[in-house]
DNA sequence: AATATTTGTTGATTTAGATCAAGCAAACTT
DNA sequence: AAGTTTGCTTGATCTAAATCAACAAATATT
């Protein structure tokens, strides 16, 4: 990360961590005043904001590593809410000091813009799946990101729980729920994945990724293969941890 | 903007102004490393990447007072390329020098981090919109934006040149070009504007409003209001500069 | 000025995905 | 255990926007 021992302690002393949160718990709501960043240590969380219709628009999914807040900066509140998916251990760490000690800190202060720019990066990829991809584009992406979050952590990159629902994964991938559950059953088909409910085992990670890249073959059965090294577009804090 | 005047004019020191710059020429291409962040004093850009097929796409407009490049920080290296649609001026940052001057004036720290937040703000919008937005309501959304930036600027914010061809606009909202062409002039026969190519002349901003809220009444004459407060999707420094 | 090229508009047709509708399986209630 | 609610799947139908196709206007090229 850049930070020797002595630095990493003044940051050490800044950041609390909270105690366990539940599933429905709020990390902060829509409006409420900025005053921390939060990583997410095990759990996840989802943001969201409303829609005309009252509905919520899921803005994005956070898995472990991964930071929240980075959006409300610049209003100094916050624009979405942040709620609890799966049971969480949080940091929170308070904005205010963390810019304090970052001054003194070049090598934190750059942390913080590469943090930030990240997370402009992977609006970007995200502006471009929801931009001109096809329904089955956006879910390959999308387990595909997942994946790469869970193998991040040294967890299993095929096999996992999905901690959100049918209905959240339509809303933040732009399309209908009945086009989800319709695709999963298609990719199940193609022997592309296993699922049952939130359960998923990826077969084919390599054929998901030519999903991605908007190689469609009809229903050739294709190898697993490579490990890949794939950008995605959840928003982790673990790369620009570790410089 | 919270400087005093001896912060700003160390912050001009740094700033480098250079020769205006011509339709087609870059201010980076995809690819380079990332040495600066841009200001663009007049004229316009685009930035872009490439897709799959060679086409381009679009990935956001820049107008004046904007800022280009806070993508590339994370990475080192740009992300898309930045073309200049419109004769332009620019100031080009050394991001570098700007980061070592931000770690002694903690006014500018701040700034910058509005900046970047900011930027995120922004995507966040364009998710929005490309989430789950109609055609219609895209069209709109990009309208007001475009001139919610003039009007920032002291220009006219009904009437105004697009500097962009409808091709880049249906790459940016996500749409085809025929789409977008056709969309024009059903918001002119419905008089919400009057189009002839790149000139536009916003006739109904209340009525755009609306659409974007996903407000669609069939064709009804309705009366020219306010100045309205509404956030745009397109990047700009200005807010953020004044505080 | 004549020709070619690019850019924008309009119409006809197709299609991916939305919406509507129904059923089923899990998970809570009581 | 029976009933209720919620989440997921599947089928039928509809529709917004894409695609295909042609043409017109503007711009560039000779």
């Amino acid at each position: 990360m850049g930070l020797n021992s002595d630095d990493m302690e003044q940051l050490e002393d800044i950041v609390k961590c909270s105690r366990p949160l539940h599933r429905g718990d709020y990390l902060f709501r829509n409006g409420d005043k900025f005053r921390s960043l939060f990583i997410i240590k095990t759990g996840s969380v989802k943001t969201y904001t409303p829609r005309e219709d009252g509905t919520e628009r899921i803005i994005g999914f956070y898995l472990p590593g991964e930071i929240v807040g980075l959006d409300a900066i610049q209003q100094a509140e916050h624009i979405c809410s942040a709620k609890v998916l799966e049971t969480c251990a949080t940091c929170e760490i308070p904005f205010r000091r963390l810019e304090d000690l970052a001054s003194h800190l070049p090598s934190l202060q750059h942390q913080m813009y590469r943090l930030l720019s990240r997370e402009i990066g992977y609006d970007t990829e995200m502006l471009m799946l929801l931009g001109k991809k096809s329904a089955e584009e956006r879910l390959a992406a999308f387990l595909l990101s997942v994946s790469n979050s869970f193998k991040r952590r040294g967890l299993s990159a095929t096999e996992f729980y999905l901690s959100m629902s049918r209905h959240e994964i339509s809303s933040y991938l732009g399309l209908a729920v009945e086009t989800i559950s319709r695709i999963f059953t298609r990719f199940q088909e193609e022997n592309l994945i296993q699922v049952e409910r939130k359960y998923v085992h990826l077969l084919n990670l390599k054929r998901l990724e030519d999903i991605v890249l908007g190689i469609h073959i009809r229903s050739v059965h294709q190898n697993i293969e490579e490990p890949l090294h794939n950008e995605e577009p959840l928003h982790n804090i673990e790369n620009s941890l570790r410089d």
